[in-house]
DNA sequence: CTTGGTTCCTGCGTGC
DNA sequence: TGCACGCAGGAACCAA
């Protein structure tokens, strides 16, 4: 599923192709993945608006667009958003079409049609709540080990939670916290307010790591992702519990077990992430 | 304020 | 080999 690193290397791909084009007609065929506004106004604001800039916030790409307009795009578990020439249309799963003047088309594919798309002005970003309401991102300076420690404490449930919730950190999803979590030696059901300031500054540190790692290796492609040029990434290669299960721990050779935790499909090595230790130090790889 | 359950979708893994 | 079945998963929404 597309998080942060993938978010961020579909922007990077897509930002030098993208900048420049202008809109000449936008085809809806899943009419559900416009969530704002109405589909005819959808289409008629976006038609002729030029692409100026691509930017990205937690795991939105904000298309921004010439008249003030920002297309929101969230591609939630399946989505993919792809450059490629206006004729290409073999994709079974693309439900929304772009045509770009020069022969080329922005095409959204989403097999699971999760995906969302918002359209709005200057002045509506309260009408995409799940943009309005993000919290930190990991990345800034903004997000210290005092950040994370206030974001987890008094809190009763898996850290894994707290982690996952968009309020309180932009951009982290089940990959990269089971992989922030295994790398700080913590476990993800331990109460995110017992964690000690020392895991904490652990795991602030693994947080910034995994993402880091993630970027630089154009993003994790397990099962559907891609880049906005069909490529798919190689952090999958890197990846030391998620879905390895009974495979050994790259540091330990121990089994890596599954749970479910906050709902989520969650995997960890139960010998250097035990639950209730709070003592142990994990060598940085 | 918190946490938990349900919903949206469809490909795929499982079991027979 | 084929088919039925149920799960996975981000975030909105509702409930307690």
């Amino acid at each position: 599923m597309p998080e942060l690193p993938e978010v961020e290397t579909v922007r990077r791909t897509l930002l030098p192709k993208l900048v420049g084009h202008r809109i000449e007609e936008v085809e809806v065929r899943w009419p559900k993945a416009v969530r704002y506004p109405d589909l005819e106004t959808f289409v008629a604001r976006l038609r002729g608006r030029r692409v100026e800039g691509l930017e990205r916030r937690g795991k939105h790409l904000l298309l921004r667009l010439s008249e003030g307009l920002t297309l929101v795009v969230h591609l939630r578990m399946t989505g993919r958003l792809l450059y490629r020439s206006a004729t290409d249309d073999v994709d079974p799963h693309l439900t929304v079409l772009f045509y770009l003047d020069r022969g080329k088309a922005l095409h959204f594919v989403d097999v699971r049609k999760f995906g969302a798309l918002h359209l709005i002005g200057e002045g509506e970003g309260e009408r995409v709540s799940s943009l309005w309401g993000l919290g930190l991102e990991p990345l800034s300076d903004g997000f210290t080990p005092e950040y994370l420690a206030g974001m987890l404490a008094k809190g009763k449930g898996p850290v894994k939670g707290r982690l996952l919730d968009q309020r309180r950190l932009a951009g982290l999803g089940n990959i990269y916290v089971d992989e922030a979590l295994h790398r700080a030696g913590i476990f993800p059901g331990r109460p995110a307010g017992s964690l000690t300031r020392a895991e904490v500054e652990r795991l602030h540190a693994t947080i910034r790591q995994v993402l880091a790692e993630g970027i630089a290796h154009r993003g994790t492609s397990v099962r559907d992702y891609v880049d906005g040029d069909g490529r798919a990434g190689s952090f999958q290669e890197k990846l030391r519990v998620y879905r390895r299960t009974g495979q050994p721990c790259p540091d330990c050779g121990t089994p890596v077990c599954r749970t479910v935790l906050a709902g989520r499909g969650t995997f960890y090595c139960p010998c250097c992430q035990k639950e209730g230790d709070s003592t142990r130090a994990k060598p940085q790889a």
